[in-house]
DNA sequence: CGCCTGTTTGATCTACCTCAACTGCTGTGG
DNA sequence: CCACAGCAGTTGAGGTAGATCAAACAGGCG
């Protein structure tokens, strides 16, 4: 809103690495103390609004860095306006490529976002020299590739019921797993996406996601409290409906 | 068919890196001749025939390797037998997941192909004792990652048509590439997929795809003068049609 | 209170699927 | 050399999941 010099959300230096609550699971985590201390000192904090855009599709990435808090949702669009999310972000995430000078897609905060930036040359400087970063960008770029496949399955050929199952399973495995819980009835999950945003996801339209919503809460699978909290009544039957590509038994409270 | 032992068909030791038809885009590009000895004694070459299996989803991977010649597709299913693929892999392409011990998806010959392969605890050895093949790696992974999220905006959100032109582009670029040409007006495009194969690739079914091709003829697009030929009349109408996401003008020859 | 934006619900439409029959290769055996 | 399986592909007819268009509804917020 203001017109003056240099974007003024800008907040540098003042947090430490060592204090990182993203520290053991983001593209630094194999990172020796020492080498911290590069990352240290390269290293800026940004935040984002709701709905702002961090890059855009075909323009030049000054940077790249790691998402600190918050949620990012990668986008691809067709001229005419259609829209297809490509990616969904969550804090310890990594946003962009390095070698490569133009992003492949847009990023668009969907809930306030901090993200922990470096220059995208000082960065492949500092990938260059360090092995142990080199190595977690390998592991965190091929999990992604891992999630985007079974994204693919679930885009070419579920159904919109099973789309949705799919995608509130996700919301409550990352939800269980942040609280080191296994999956049970009655858990209560944060969706921080609205229809529209999760349609993008799933290839649907709003409309259709939110009949899949009144279905599965009507044949009791689920509660909405409100508009962003879902609750579980039956998590086995939703993994059921999901379709088991990502199926983990495991993480189901069966005991 | 042989009960015998061991699988019959390795061919060991025979071929050399430094004349291998891949030697200069496959992960071990970046390798100095120096690595390559090491490469080199570890590697063993195994063909495969048109639908054999590769890897099959969820058993232990006990290789990794690039595809030297012939293609690949990887597909994950549905339990009820629904299934996509998500990943089409040719000449010089990677398969295999180093520090995974199981396969996320089954990976099948469907031409007659070669692969120059690596007991996966060896590769990490390799992988870990060289930065070059690290760095190589991490770029091809990278790349299938920005080609698989491109794959998801055409599953999401195009029409059969426009995956259809989208598909027959893709081929297109690759043959022309390989000559170093760029597409003109009546090029011949080898198409090595089944109908099949086509509508596992784009989320249709064959008779979807068949009924794309028909109507791409009789506009004059293309031309199908045999199964797995096509010769594309009108490139420029193709790239329209795809829907852009990955339009890049400057490979149509334009002069 | 009344607006604005996100969501739900309803009615219809359509692109693609499904089921089914037919065509035309390609190879094999009489 | 022809007959005729066998299979990939094409074509047709009809059904349906999800899109589209439209209207009502709910919750925040000035």
């Amino acid at each position: 809103m203001n017109a003056l010099a240099t974007p003024p959300d800008l907040t540098e230096g003042l947090d430490k690495c060592s204090g990182c609550p993203i520290r053991n699971r983001a593209v630094c985590s194999y990172s020796s103390p020492a080498e911290l201390v590069a990352l240290d000192a390269a290293k800026f904090y940004r935040d984002y609004e709701p709905g702002q855009e961090i890059v855009g599709e075909g323009q030049p990435t000054a940077f790249v860095g790691s998402v600190v808090s918050g949620v990012v949702a990668l986008y691809k669009l067709l001229e005419d306006g259609r829209r297809q999310m490509v990616g969904l972000l969550f804090a310890s995430d990594f946003i962009g490529r390095p070698m490569r000078s133009l992003a492949p897609f847009d990023a668009v905060a969907i809930t306030p976002v901090r993200m922990c930036q470096f220059k995208r040359s000082q960065f492949e400087v500092l990938l260059a020299e360090s092995r142990s970063l080199e190595r977690r960008l390998l592991e965190m770029t091929l999990d992604e590739l891992d999630a985007s496949r079974a994204w693919m399955l679930l885009l070419g050929r579920k159904t919109a019921r099973e789309k949705l199952a799919s995608f509130l399973l996700m919301l409550a495995r990352r939800t269980a797993a942040l609280g080191n819980n296994p999956m049970r009835p009655g858990m209560q999950v944060q969706n921080p996406l609205t229809r529209e945003t999760i349609a993008d996801f799933l290839g649907l339209t709003i409309e259709t996601v939110s009949r899949q919503f009144t279905n599965l809460k009507s044949e009791g699978v689920l509660d909405l409290p409100s508009r962003q909290d879902v609750i579980l009544r039956d998590p086995a039957e939703l993994m059921r409906l999901a379709g088991e590509d990502d199926l983990d038994e495991s993480d189901l409270a069966s005991a």
